[in-house]
DNA sequence: ATTGACCCCGTACCATGGTACGGGGTCTAT
DNA sequence: ATAGACCCCGTACCATGGTACGGGGTCAAT
């Protein structure tokens, strides 16, 4: 497949295929004789994973560990477990965060279906994952610089 | 509070709060008579909220939408219950990716475990999700330009 | 009344993830 | 053989989400 048509099955520019070449999260396909690219079809998943992966709230660099993880029959299998388990991990926690967002809003959508007015905001309650009292402490200096 | 405070508490930079105010994401707090900005309690909670929104994909304007849903007093309930549960949709379908993505790297921690070697890589199955069959189409002009 | 820790403000800079531009070759169809 | 659609490359630019800087005021303790 062409560039332009890899773009267009998966939804994004061509720009953004070579941006990803450079980026080094798509490896340099084949070129023809007259220097033009030539994607397998898989290119057209690839991107879209990478796109699907992006809204989850992952970088392009955690993407591409999650990519290196197929096609990494080289190494040890006991790495590409690690890493694998590792990022289940770091779902696992997106999954609650989202769960506790999701009922939140719920809540909201409740209290405001129920009465039409005075509700008072569960928003917050349901996002502290410490919950309440957290927030007259001042202490905990938990940086999440991570990465 | 004061601005370091907020910040600490909250595992921020002090800059980022006034960012955020800028943004008018933070709405502009009270001022001693020296100037200094005098926090609420509470607002360590949103911008903890803001940073875990973050991690989940959420934009700073989204964030934004999904704060402006608690205080809205003044207007209709139906408004925001209309928006929350626009919110409880996208927050679905973000869950479904996710659980798709730890589905697909659950397969490859088993298919590791089990064998030494020979995995086929289940990565970019399990997140197509319109499935196999959609990569050799190249139509279907699927944006997600979304917003 | 001065030192140190904190706050103010404006402005500049940074990384990430692209997009756009523009001058040029290629490829097919007429 | 020439137009129109596509590709190449390099470089510049853009939005988002901050961070850093620097010159200056504040505040509490000594």
């Amino acid at each position: 497949m062409r560039t332009g048509e890899v773009a267009k099955a998966a939804g994004v520019n061509v720009e953004t295929l070579r941006f990803y070449e450079r980026r080094g999260i798509l490896k340099e396909p084949e070129r023809r004789s007259s220097g033009y690219r030539e994607y397998p079809a898989e290119t057209v998943r690839i991107v879209r994973f990478i796109k699907r992966s992006q809204e989850l709230g992952f970088t392009l660099n955690e993407i591409q560990e999650l990519l290196a993880l197929r096609e990494d029959d080289t190494s040890s299998c006991d790495e590409v477990r690690d890493a694998a388990s590792e990022k289940i991990v770091e779902i696992e926690a997106k999954l609650r965060k989202l769960e506790s967002m999701k009922h939140a809003l719920s809540v909201l959508v409740n209290s405001c279906v129920s009465e039409t007015t005075s509700r008072e905001c569960p928003i917050l309650d349901a996002l502290d994952d410490n919950a309440a009292t957290a927030t007259l402490k001042s202490a905990s200096p938990e940086h999440h610089n991570g990465e």
